[in-house]
DNA sequence: CTGCTATTCTTTAAATCAATTGAATATGGA
DNA sequence: TCCATATTCAATTGATTTAAAGAATAGCAG
């Protein structure tokens, strides 16, 4: 029975690392992370990581395998998801570990995104505050067809490229909070740097909807 | 600017697989689970493994260059330990997301622990609103020591093998839950058994004190 | 049926990983 | 100091994983 035991945690703890194996390789982290903000066919996965189509393939196969994504055919289009909003939670908490455990991840974001507190604004919870109870301005600057396939409640989708010939949209007497794909992205705090140079008080978010759902929040459409 | 984008997610992604790589084998899986019921020596964690104290030594190692846990030194002796809740967390979400993706894992539990509904008993919710309410008798059937580093609020610390014996300790008039140390342990089964072969209403609680810990509960002592 | 596109499969070589063994280190006690 | 204990280190082996590139397949348009 003790020898009973030892092989039922063998079993188990085989199949649990088919999880663990599938989150192993940075690309298919990756993978994931994008597939949380909505469906995506191969060619776009591989032309946004910048990888061989054959490549990507393969990965998202090993994402298959350990039933992690889902697949839905349109002609010769195959179209990616994530197997459901508990593998999103995942990827999500296991950057949350990253990021508080590993000093690396913390160093890298201020490199690049010039930002001494870009990872831990001042006061996040009293800004995701404001923008759950809808008294500040809240913009999406990602492309039109993300902010389609998903948004925050009451954004309104100024792309960053449109943004300064679209400013006279986006009311002056209001805070205004950018966000964009997630703590990593870009685009919000570019967005930032426009508005405040315009005259605006505007604010980074740096979350995006992967993490807006993963605290268990509702999306708009 | 886009290439630099591609070299912050590929920096990023490689730190993020870090955590992802200490995840990815069972035997390290098997070794995070049970220090989320407390501290262990390099020695115990072979011994409940049954591997040679090498291998997990060169395991462990692994899982501290992740930053997973952390050591601490009496004598002789090296003390492993997680390095915060959100590592305990991380993995009860990745065996939440096996159970619910994988067949072979409600299979695996099925066939072990020879109980149909082992994984999911028809009203766990409410099972654990009247454990937390106190409404029922709770009794923590592993041994001492692991009480001792922490147990579900007013739980009876009665082990298996003293249950027979000690019978006369357990009020015959309320219900009574039996919870070991997890979802996968055989110990609560067995008490049940013998409770119930007693003339007791006994259950199974199918959760231990790290995923009580994992829902954000207090743990006893 | 033919050509075209999107994706997957197959094969290769390089890299990484797991388990094993024996040696090395650190601590505490005789 | 020497010995016993607990843990780590180093080197070896075999197995798995990776990226890449070309061949193969499935659906669609003509």
């Amino acid at each position: 029975m003790p020898d009973d035991n030892r092989l039922l945690a063998e079993s188990l703890y085989e199949q649990f690392s088919r999880i663990g194996k599938a989150l192993a390789s940075p690309k298919r982290l990756e993978l994931l992370y994008m597939l949380g903000q909505g469906e995506r066919s191969v060619e776009a996965l591989a032309k946004a990581t910048d990888s061989p189509v054959a490549n990507i393939s393969q990965h998202l196969q090993v994402l298959r395998r350990a039933r992690l994504v889902e697949t839905r055919r349109t002609g010769a289009r195959i179209w990616y998801r994530l197997a459901g909003p508990a593998v999103s939670n995942l990827v999500v908490s296991l950057q949350a570990v990253a990021e508080q455990r590993l000093a690396e991840v913390g160093q890298i974001a201020r490199t690049f995104l010039n930002d001494a507190d870009a990872l831990e604004p001042v006061d996040r919870e009293e800004l995701l505050r404001r923008v759950r109870d809808g008294s500040v301005t809240v913009l999406d600057v990602r492309p039109h067809t993300e902010y389609g396939e998903g948004r925050l409640p009451r954004a309104l989708s100024v792309p960053l490229e449109e943004l300064t010939a679209r400013l006279a949209e986006v009311p002056r007497n209001r805070e205004v909070v950018a966000y964009c794909r997630g703590p990593y992205c870009v685009l919000a705090l570019k967005a930032v740097e426009i508005l405040r140079a315009n005259g605006y008080r505007a604010l980074r978010l740096d979350l995006g909807v992967v993490e807006w759902r993963s605290r268990g929040w509702q999306l708009e459409i």
